[in-house]
DNA sequence: CTTTCAGCCTGACGGC
DNA sequence: TGCCGTCAGGCTGAAA
């Protein structure tokens, strides 16, 4: 499931084979993602040159000379350099071939991502809270947008409006490491112990990106998987075993539709 | 306003 | 062995 560590990953592994590339061609081979994949896309997007690659959130953003494509990979999505020549594989349902002879495959079997041109802003990115890895993103920031919110802090630090990027497994990895249990109330947490959480938040984003940086060549005729898999994980998807701190049982409950792990020892 | 929840989709996995 | 049910989850949009 890719996280803004993996979609960092992405970025700096195909952004250096396609900017500044022309877009000789772009197919779509099934459009059925989020929001429909038009045919008109091709149209529009081919013998343009990619002026820039960024990205914002989970959104990838590739700028064009006119216009712009977002790329979201949703739950199972991923982009590839691939060999143009090579066989497609099941689930690759968009691809685009550049002026340098790369190919550019995105990959999706859930088909829960989505990829769109606008020349005029896309709607998903206009009510985004700051980037987690900036300094507009702080504890200050949780403590006082969490006053008198009743909600769980685990799904408050994952709503994009209060800091975008943090999915399910960050959010509970940081929230470990900061001895903040998920299902405490967002509002009744201190200052001081929101500034742990987002100094913790930054923190384990930010090993996680450095760890992808060692697998970037994958991304080019390769398998492998972004590198921050290779991440021990000391919550998540941990469930019933024992808490690599304590070894108390870690215990697992649902919180806003998500399964959510922690140590009932070293979290309160 | 805040909060909750269904729905989108396929692959993996467990039970029988 | 294969079938069936359940689960996983980011994000949207509607309901409570």
């Amino acid at each position: 499931m890719p996280e803004l560590p993996e979609v960092e990953t992405t970025l700096r592994g195909v952004g250096p084979h396609i900017v500044g590339q022309l877009i000789r061609r772009l197919t779509v081979h099934n459009g059925s993602l989020r929001w429909p994949v038009t045919e008109g896309i091709a149209a529009i997007t081919q013998g343009q040159r990619i002026t820039a690659i960024r990205r914002r959130a989970k959104y990838l953003l590739l700028e064009l000379e006119r216009g712009s494509m977002m790329i979201h990979l949703g739950m199972s999505g991923s982009l590839r350099l691939v060999d143009p020549g090579s066989e497609r594989r099941k689930h690759d349902h968009i691809e685009m071939l550049m002026g340098n002879g790369a190919c550019l495959r995105y990959h999706d079997p859930r088909r829960f991502g989505a990829w769109l041109w606008s020349d005029n802003g896309y709607p998903q990115l206009n009510h985004l809270g700051p980037e987690p890895l900036t300094d507009e993103f702080d504890g200050e920031r949780l403590f006082r947008l969490s006053r008198k919110r009743k909600m769980a802090v685990k799904p408050f630090i994952m709503d994009n409006q209060i800091v975008v990027g943090v999915g399910n497994i960050y959010a509970s990895e940081a929230l470990f490491r900061s001895g903040i249990r998920p299902d405490r109330s967002a509002g009744r947490i201190s200052l001081q112990r929101y500034q742990l959480l987002a100094d913790h938040i930054k923190q384990v984003l930010h090993s996680a990106i450095t760890q992808g940086g060692t697998t970037l060549r994958d991304f080019v005729n390769g398998n492998g998987e972004p590198g921050y898999f290779q991440q021990t994980l000391d919550v998540y998807g941990r469930g019933g075993e024992p808490c690599h701190s304590c070894a108390t049982t870690l215990k697992e409950i649902r919180l806003g539709q998500r399964s959510s792990v922690f140590c009932p020892a070293c979290q309160r």
